[in-house]
DNA sequence: GGCTATATATCGTAGTACGATATACCGCAG
DNA sequence: CTGCGGTATATCGTACTACGATATATAGCC
């Protein structure tokens, strides 16, 4: 049986990292990278984080707090983690059934 | 409190919801749609499905069977298997540790 | 014979991830 | 005091992808 493990690609999807980051507590960009990369294991690049930020902020999802030095933090908006826990809900009950299916469980 | 709640573009990642959808058993086309549909809520349309099933052949993630009048079936692989529930685990994990910092059970 | 469901396939567009690159400041070792 | 690595933000370009729209064909049914 083959033990490998492929990559799936473009699933890393930020949003929901960055989300999850925020839902700590307010951030700025940098700390966001080298958090996600901690929970996550891949790196989140600059490329990657400050588009995703802008298109967060722009759908109400976080807003951009007053600048500290050369920091600018973000904090999560009500609508954010609202969001958040309808997706990590939805993920976690597709998880489930997914892990079923693969242990046999479905007769 | 703001209780709505916004979609986050593409998260739906069909890549995965076609292997959950095929752990099951192998299915053609049509039938992964309706699976997936049925078990995301989400529609998976042909330009979706077809586009990925491509793409997942190629990595070997999955592989085509012989076809059975109109239908093309396919089954997951081993690899398939393996990565899928890799990628599961790292996600009911991911999911466990949003929803624990959204309770504010940080600290 | 026409409508709906089944079934697969392709094209185009808009959007996105991500590496690469640039800039600037800070602290510190040498 | 100079160079280097870490902190911090920003942008550009490329390649990839999701997804709606469209096309085609068959089978069953009223």
């Amino acid at each position: 049986m083959n033990r490998e493990i492929a990559e799936l690609g473009r699933f890393a999807e930020p949003t929901l990292y960055i989300l999850v980051s925020l839902s700590d507590g307010p951030k700025h960009g940098y700390a966001i990278m080298l958090d996600v990369e901690a929970i996550s294991g891949a790196p989140l690049g600059p490329g990657t984080l400050y588009g995703a930020l802008a298109r967060m902020e722009k759908r109400g999802l976080i807003e951009a707090l007053e600048p500290v030095d050369r920091r600018r933090p973000y904090r999560i908006t009500g609508l954010g983690a609202s969001t958040l826990r309808a997706q990590l809900e939805g993920l976690a009950g597709f998880t489930r059934l997914g892990l079923d299916r693969l242990r046999g469980a479905s007769r």
